[in-house]
DNA sequence: AACCTAACTTCAGAAAGTTTGAAACTTGGC
DNA sequence: GCCAAGTTTCAAACTTTCTGAAGTTAGGTT
């Protein structure tokens, strides 16, 4: 029912809907009345179903959501099922899947060869949530929390600093970098230095008209431009030639990089074998 | 099909899952042949199903979630749709909630006098999640996420302390108290002061034995006995005689709690009306 | 080692639920 | 006010799921 609904919300009118669904519009139809039957009210404004009421708007972004979750772990199980050995489901925010992914695959494919690794990137909610729902076994996030049946432990700590061009004559000194001078520059917003809690910088910060979500988009304008932005040292790390870090007078906060784990994956052996190299990993100079 | 296996691992054995979904046995034994021909392998070890193999297991932990999230929207929906005026969901964390819901529910009370309202507590993860599937309208929890459809802003922020009796002899001075003494008495671990970043803590809290995770009892606990325990210092505003708060040398730490509204509730005045409320709580003091 | 029984599976028919195509009906635009 | 596109209705056909009874298996008992 509820998929049946939210097709026709999305699609717009029965007919298309319908289409999509592979059935006749009279089904869906009979579908979509037995579901205003049982919830006592109706969905859509008109009879051709273009808008929805305020109840109809609820559902839809429960439903989606749900069919959403629904469709990931039926993937997630059919995946599992598929690999007899086992599945290694790794998940990690873009700065640390950059430098940890190309080491846990090299780890991965020698020592356990056939094992199905899936990789994915996502963001720090999305991490925890692909933990806490079981579609992930590893787990690379800035936050911490505690799951039923995931072990959490502090990865590393990665100082925030100002980054720019290594031709910005900003880029030329080593002493800390006062904070005023770090917002009179042209400044980059990006989802990183948002996390940031202290409140000076935080009202700094929001002041600042442009933001940019990709982390390779904002090194590639901080490169070519005069742009600066604030990040954690690691994201400096690989593939970020023509870049220069410095320290901010009064800025001590750390982002925190935690590393979860189920306790009861599908590939313990391989789970313990890829912790032990993202624990060795060199991740601070 | 998962509802049916789910009930089975649960069981233990197949009659007893038949019986709590209101079936006979074949038609749980058909449909279990039939989840296990979809996926290509088995997934209980003995012919009496009282034991998991590994997919099993791994496709139980999913399954039971999906079951509770799959429930957990038909209800948001079928509230949603029994209250024609809107409903008003709030999620809180429990420290924030017995502060909060009081005032709240009277406002409501008087203003939108027939409006329904869900008061709920839970931790952080769960009142994001809440959020971000849509079950709940406003939220307060002590991270910044960033979510479709959700605004979120710092709230207030909570320095960190000593919580201990009054009776205490710690409990008389004014100067900050050195983290050497805190870890010194017997010390009691909960789920807010394990947010603490600084290493120098962590460090310390790691060697802590004992956790208590309800608030109500911890307290109980140090008013009662010679314990002491970190917390933020609003959980002592209400309720909270015979217990002292001290602050700690080199323990600069807050907590920042964050008010989450959805953009499109399904009662949308009621919602703008006690975000007011909440933001004109006294809350620092 | 043979037996016994509780527990699961199988099977064919019955029940429930869903889908269809054709015809009747709305509704919004021209 | 008419037309056409789109929706609803209906009974029949179909598919899926369920049941009860009979058959089989596994694990514990003597």
């Amino acid at each position: 029912m509820l998929r049946c609904f939210c097709a026709v919300a999305k699609a717009g009118n029965l007919a298309h809907a319908a289409d999509r669904l592979g059935r006749t519009s009279s089904a869906i139809s009979m579908t979509l009345k037995q579901l205003e039957a049982h919830l006592g009210g109706p969905l859509f404004e008109s009879e051709r179903k273009n808008r929805l009421t305020p109840l109809g708007e609820q559902v839809f972004q429960l439903g989606e959501n749900q069919l959403k979750h629904f469709d990931g772990t039926v993937e997630a199980i059919e995946r599992l099922a598929s690999a007899p050995q086992g599945v290694l489901r790794i998940a990690a925010v873009p700065s640390v899947a950059a430098l940890a992914f190309p080491l846990i695959i090299r780890y991965t494919s020698r020592h356990f060869p056939g094992l199905k690794v899936e990789l994915r990137d996502a963001d720090t909610v999305q991490v925890v949530e692909a933990l806490a729902q079981g579609w992930a076994d590893i787990g690379l996030a800035s936050a911490q929390h505690s799951l039923n049946g995931v072990a959490s432990s502090l990865l590393f700590s990665d100082a925030f600093g100002l980054v720019l061009s290594d031709g910005h004559e900003l880029g030329r000194g080593v002493a800390p970098v006062p904070v005023g001078e770090v917002f009179a520059m042209p400044f980059l917003r990006n989802a990183l230095c948002d996390q940031i809690q202290s409140p000076a910088i935080q009202e700094h910060l929001s002041q600042v008209d442009v933001s940019v979500y990709n982390i390779q988009s904002l090194l590639a304008m901080i490169r070519e431009g005069d742009w600066a932005t604030l990040l954690p040292r690691t994201v400096l790390r690989r593939g970020s030639g023509g870049l220069v870090f410095r320290a901010v007078e009064g800025l001590s906060e750390t982002r925190q990089v935690y590393l979860y784990a189920r306790e009861t994956p599908s590939a313990p052996e391989a789970v313990a074998g890829v912790e032990g190299v993202i624990r060795s990993m060199n991740w601070s100079d």
